[in-house]
DNA sequence: GTGAAAGCGCTAACAT
DNA sequence: ATGTTAGCGCTTTCAC
């Protein structure tokens, strides 16, 4: 019995359970992962000893040997507002379940990738600080995790890659990749900008219909547009160009777009407006108000996401609703299921989206 | 040197980059952590070893020695809404700047805690699965974690105790606790709620001021009553029981609470509320148009925490600024500093509250 | 059923 | 300036 004096302010290690127990430390740690083997007696023993010392076996010592990482990175473009709040919300809640532990990070946190530049070798400028490799590059600790959810809404995308080239389970949210050991969760953008725009067409005319996007550059609001396009030639209208606006998720972008819309509004009312998500809509649903449009009379509204704004404001806004807790949960389903087995085939999860009518479209 | 046939899944080690740059491992080390004690030439190649093999330190084997935990815990009531998100990303942010990562947790993952009956033996019960010590008992990983910032709303503080047992760095927000090496977070709720009230009582008189609070136990609600009931007594007005409600921190519930409001309403008009959060004064708002009410001429409307749901919906909501990112950025700050001087005076610190007048009381 | 001992990958003395 | 070596706390053979 190798005793130690117990550290007086650490917390209690193995060792110190087993001399309390009077015990190997085999022992103690067979108590704790297979208890099966131990004796009735040596068990109540070594677990009473446990629970006096309040002993918790360090993560750091076990992730070591088996490298079972129960923590999983969890990476969004942002972590504010309802939306991103949902899904992390699903992913919390799941991870939960499943007996990991969240790591979130946004991606606001990136930081430059190292240098990809293969011929020129590193620290070839005195001047600089060379990176530091094994520190933070992308704003997660690598190798704390043993798998990361990524959603990607723009193509940059410098985390996915480290993601990738660190062999780690990898699930990618939003995106479409075909990576070997990569899976994907996709939300029907598609489907939910069809059935808004066709529901729109129903009480409005092709020409007096437009798609108020978030950036360009956004997946989400890309698949939008081209469904709503789409929608419009369905019926035989084909958009011109100034129908189809982005700018950014916010409620000042639809702010400012209705005003502009209203000036150059030539077709007349009513007009019907698809907004890239709901914050914009809000935007285009409050200025419109102001400037004396009526909604749903004059101007008809739909919005993107369901998040709660809409039912929050009154009159309520209708939106295409996308089940963001149900992708935050299947994106740590995934990765679960990947860490157990890492050459399961790869998984595109494509998850409906569904039109909810409220007021300002009715 | 000690050669070994690199693993051809697992990633890199620092054995792996010491072969390929043909050092001893403590070179490589040295790069990483003490660049200035290595020669230029060694650097590089070693450096290029680093980056061809991308090799990331590992985590565990690093804490495991110098036990520098880069991991902060989060603990919340709940991830979901403009509240929480507010807070997550204000941590977000800190932590970033100071190179932690956020372990977040929501307290609805808490299991019960390890059974405190210190008489009775545990596993004593042979039918029961014994606890498995060293297995998350509240959601948290403790021992992965350098410190916890926890959010305590409510009387039961099962997380927290367990923190403090732990003898963790801890930050406590909204809960003032005196306890050795814990610091506390507090949001000036009284301020906050006297000046809402104090703004309120300008136009309506204290017999038709009301308090729509959210649960009876939870801390916030509890300070902001009292405030609003110190406020109206200095107004010479002694408040009648049904003035002061409790419910929940939802919208239904306001809504709940002016359509039984409204009909045993016998001041008159108009008359004035102080909501326990923005939803619950969403609700209100809301659900009083509904029954015909006008705001502000009949009914005056104060939230609380000044959410963005303040701000969008219309009439624009007034409610009590409460600097939500700075509470989770200070708790991030707190506990850097603590991790860094565990013995440090604790620290209360009190963030202002402000009052924000919108349309809901003008 | 239990203990002894060999590492897991890394850092930090201590040598050289 | 660089290498050698002793652990950090734990799990896991391998003996007994």
């Amino acid at each position: 019995m190798a005793k130690r004096a117990p550290r007086a302010n650490a917390s209690a290690s193995i060792q110190d359970v087993a001399d309390a127990a009077s015990v190997s430390i085999a022992t103690v740690s067979r108590v704790l992962n297979n208890p099966d083997l131990v004796s009735r007696d040596t068990f109540d023993r070594v677990h009473e000893a446990i629970t006096r010392l309040r002993y918790r076996p360090n993560v750091y010592a076990r992730g070591l040997i088996n490298g079972t990482r129960r923590v999983l990175g969890f990476a969004l473009p942002d972590l504010h507002g309802e939306f991103y709040s949902e899904l992390l919300r699903g992913a919390d809640g799941e991870a939960n379940r499943l007996g990991f532990h969240l790591l979130v990070t946004s991606e606001g946190r990136s930081q430059p990738a190292l240098p990809p530049a293969p011929g020129q070798g590193p620290g070839t400028d005195p001047t600089n600080t060379p990176t530091r490799p094994g520190e933070r590059t992308s704003g997660f600790e690598f190798g704390l995790v043993g798998g990361v959810a990524v959603m990607i809404t723009e193509p940059n995308a410098a985390l996915l890659q480290e993601s990738i080239d660190l062999a780690l389970p990898v699930v990618v949210i939003d995106l479409e990749i075909k990576h070997p050991r990569v899976d994907c969760i996709l939300i029907d953008n598609a489907q939910g900008a069809t059935l808004a725009t066709e529901h729109l067409l129903q009480t409005i005319p092709p020409e007096r219909l437009s798609f108020a996007g978030g950036p360009r550059d956004n997946f989400d609001t890309k698949t939008r547009a081209d469904a709503f396009v789409a929608a419009l030639r369905a019926r035989g209208g084909e958009p011109r160009p100034d129908q189809l606006t982005f700018g950014a998720y916010s409620v000042e972008w639809g702010q400012r777009w209705i005003s502009e819309h209203a000036s150059r509004q030539a077709g007349g009312l009513p007009f019907g407006v698809l907004a890239g998500n709901d914050e914009i809509a809000l935007g285009i649903l409050q200025a419109a108000q102001d400037l004396g449009l009526r909604v749903p009379q004059d101007v008809r509204i739909v919005g993107f996401d369901d998040t709660r704004l809409a039912s929050l404001v009154r009159p309520s806004l209708s939106s295409v609703r996308v089940p963001l807790r149900d992708v935050g949960a299947e994106a740590i389903r995934l990765l679960a299921r990947r860490i157990a087995e890492p050459d399961a085939a790869e998984v595109v999860t494509r998850l409906p989206a569904s039109l909810i009518v409220r007021e300002s479209s009715r």
